[in-house]
DNA sequence: CTTAAAATCACCCTTAAGTATGAAGGAAAA
DNA sequence: TTTTCCTTCATACTTAAGGGTGATTTTAAG
């Protein structure tokens, strides 16, 4: 407890033990000047420059230390997969005829997946997924998966 | 020049003329001290407490700022998709060593044509464009035109 | 409760895509 | 001048993609 308090409390009971010295040093300072009764500039310039002294010692302590912030701006490259201004056109979608699966395959061959990977991300047979492709080359009217994706994109049907 | 000059010693010139005052004061004082004899203590501790506000002043003003390094984390956003603000990667083409005839072959690709319509298109045989499009998945780590075209898209290789 | 669309899967077949390897001419760099 | 890379093409082969047809089950709408 009183470790603690004396930790606590260390400044307070240096600057304490600092003014008390002070006070003695005055004191002697003092007797100085009446023994040698003309060195009275002398008296005040060392007063001055102990006080001067404390204080500067005592606002380096005491005062909350000057934070200078330096930001150093470290550049992290973030891949946005999406367009921000990207506007999904349900319409054209509805328009086309493409469903749900459909949709879902044609996302997924746009992120390059092939049919094989297509089938065990959706967790359907490879039959399946050639069924859902050749249905939305038909609805897209167009021949391959490469030109799916092309007018896809162009339709904003996907990202 | 001498504008220049005063403001770059700002601080010394304020604190010459602070101590100009001090002295002032302490001439005044001494004056006091003469005619009111048992004001001694007074007197100093005015000094005291004068000089040591003045040693907190010269300590907060000229104490070298503590530096503090916030390292903070700019995400830069690297948009892939917009068309209006495309802008084309040389440097990723040149890394990845992609030749003009091969970036020709993926444009072509990313546009929905099979490899005999690319072959048409620039006078070459089938067999060559498929030479390109090998190679071009070796240096674009790829196994297929889609995620050739959907790697190439995201490097803003292409458009 | 029907009915139609959607989703699922299968089989067979054709075509396209992709791999491996080799080779030859041309241009630019060492 | 040699070397390296690009471009071109060929052959043979494997794998993936796509078309056609038919069938079953599920789901949502009338």
């Amino acid at each position: 407890m009183s470790t603690v308090f004396l930790a606590k409390n260390k400044l307070i009971i240096i600057y304490g033990a600092s003014l008390a010295l002070l006070l003695l040093i005055l004191k002697w300072l003092e007797y100085r000047f009446v023994v040698v009764s003309h060195s009275f500039e002398i008296y005040i310039g060392g007063i001055a420059l102990i006080f001067m002294g404390l204080g500067i010692w005592l606002a380096l302590k005491l005062a909350k230390p000057k934070v200078e912030t330096v930001i150093v701006e470290v550049e992290k490259e973030v891949f946005i997969n999406s367009n921000p201004d990207f506007v999904f056109n349900e319409a054209e979608l509805e328009k086309l005829g493409i469903s749900k699966r459909e949709l879902e395959v044609l996302q997924l061959m746009s992120a390059g997946l092939s049919n094989n990977e297509i089938a065990e991300k959706l967790f359907v047979s490879l039959n399946t997924v050639k069924t859902h492709s050749s249905k939305l080359f038909e609805k897209l009217d167009v021949k391959r998966r490469t030109q799916a994706i092309e007018k896809a994109k162009r339709l904003s049907l996907i990202q």
